[in-house]
DNA sequence: TTACCTTTGAAGTTA
DNA sequence: TAACTTCAAAGGTAA
């Protein structure tokens, strides 16, 4: 997918909110290789998504504003509306509502939007374990701001490491003021957190002490070769989360207790397919917490780069990958190809993974045909 | 115990 | 610069 800004912007968000609305071509793309059908299908594959997600409102604006493919390139619509910016944070996303609690986050930052007020963003992700001072690093409004953050936020640079520290609680503006002991029952700001990577005491801190999500003790992931002492002292900073990565975050848990799967593998692979069905304004939501998580993440960690993680996991047998691959196409319901059943084809899981687990496509197809359209 | 599977997107690497 | 590769999450599965 081109770059549509210069590399280096300070804005890093603007590639995807470009992004967003550029996908826009290949979507009608595919839709050309579809056939007539297409306009049917598009509104099917709605229809066949509302019934799976939440009969909410974002779905049902996405209807009056009309198919996304109609909305001009590059052009933002809300509440049937073009506007000249793009729509502003959609949702009040987990670590707002704990920076609210924590009194980061004032009342007054909880930006909605009428439409899209109903939309409800799932209910945090509980970690199994979770270091108690985990949602004291999270996001802000104002930790976004362009220039200097507000003062209780400006990141402290660590003389030692050059890395920015997040600020004390006592540093936090007392909008919500939290004992000590409530900010151990926070539930998680950013569900980054599995049980897998918590740090140990005294690995995968980030330097001012308190872990981040993005940090894993090197104790978790190790390479193969042996890491030299100063590698072995550096902690793991994880990659901030794409917009399709948060978005599976929020919506897994929903997807399997729809289909009462548990498999990543095949509810991946309908989050892939749902993502797809999601109206730009959905996805919007998404690209923008996208965009500050790599903001903030480049905020805290100024000197890392994707390459520091680069060969940290073992790479996949590219000829196991690449026979197997070969071996999916067979029958594989390419995008030129779709099946009889085309209006279900978005929602069917590929071929391997039905291979994997049988019961997939019959969950998914049962729970996706909405009443009275079985004979589609 | 750990890689694999599977998805999309960002960013790094290679040619 | 285009194409390719790796890694983010998740959790069951298989080696």
């Amino acid at each position: 997918m081109p770059q549509l800004e210069p590399a280096g912007g300070d804005d890093l968000g603007a590639p995807d909110e470009l992004i967003a609305f550029q996908d826009e071509g290949e979507e009608q793309d595919k839709g050309a290789g579809r056939g007539s059908a297409h306009g049917d299908l598009d509104e099917l594959k709605s229809s066949l998504v509302s019934e799976t997600e939440n009969r909410g409102q974002p779905l049902a604006l996405a209807r009056t504003l009309g198919k996304s493919s109609q909305i001009p390139q590059g052009r933002w619509v809300s509440q049937g509306k073009t506007l000249l910016q793009p729509p502003v944070m959609l949702i009040q996303c987990p670590w707002q509502r704990i920076w609210g609690t924590l009194g980061v986050f004032s009342p007054s930052h909880e930006l909605s939007l009428t439409a899209l007020q109903s939309n409800k963003v799932p209910v945090v992700q509980h970690a199994h374990h979770m270091h108690p001072l985990t949602p004291l690093i999270t996001y802000s409004n104002d930790h976004f701001s362009p220039g200097s953050p507000p003062g209780h936020l400006s990141p402290e640079i660590d003389p030692k490491t050059g890395i920015p520290r997040p600020p004390h609680p006592s540093e936090l503006p007392p909008y919500y003021p939290l004992s000590p002991g409530a900010v151990g029952q926070i539930p998680l700001m950013s569900s980054r957190f599995s049980p897998h990577v918590v740090p140990p005491p005294t690995h995968g801190l980030h330097p001012s002490g308190i872990p981040h999500p993005t940090i894993v003790s090197p104790i978790v992931k190790q390479e193969p070769t042996q890491p030299s002492k100063e590698e072995e002292k550096k902690p793991h900073i994880k990659k901030p989360l794409n917009a399709f990565m948060l978005y599976m975050k929020e919506m897994r848990a929903k997807v399997v207790a729809e289909c009462t799967l548990k498999e990543s593998a095949a509810i991946n692979q309908i989050l892939g397919r749902r993502w797809h069905s999601l109206s730009r304004e959905e996805q919007a939501k998404y690209y923008e917490l996208a965009r500050k998580e790599r903001q903030l993440h480049s905020q805290l960690y100024p000197t890392w780069s994707a390459r520091d993680n680069y060969g940290k996991k073992k790479k996949r047998k590219r000829e196991k990958l690449a026979q197997q691959q070969s071996h999916d196409t067979e029958g594989e319901y390419l995008p030129c190809q779709p099946p009889p059943c085309s209006g279900l084809w978005s929602l069917m899981p590929s071929s391997s993974v039905l291979r994997r687990f049988p019961g997939v496509q019959e969950q998914e197809a049962l729970r996706a045909v909405p009443a009275g359209r079985e004979a589609l």
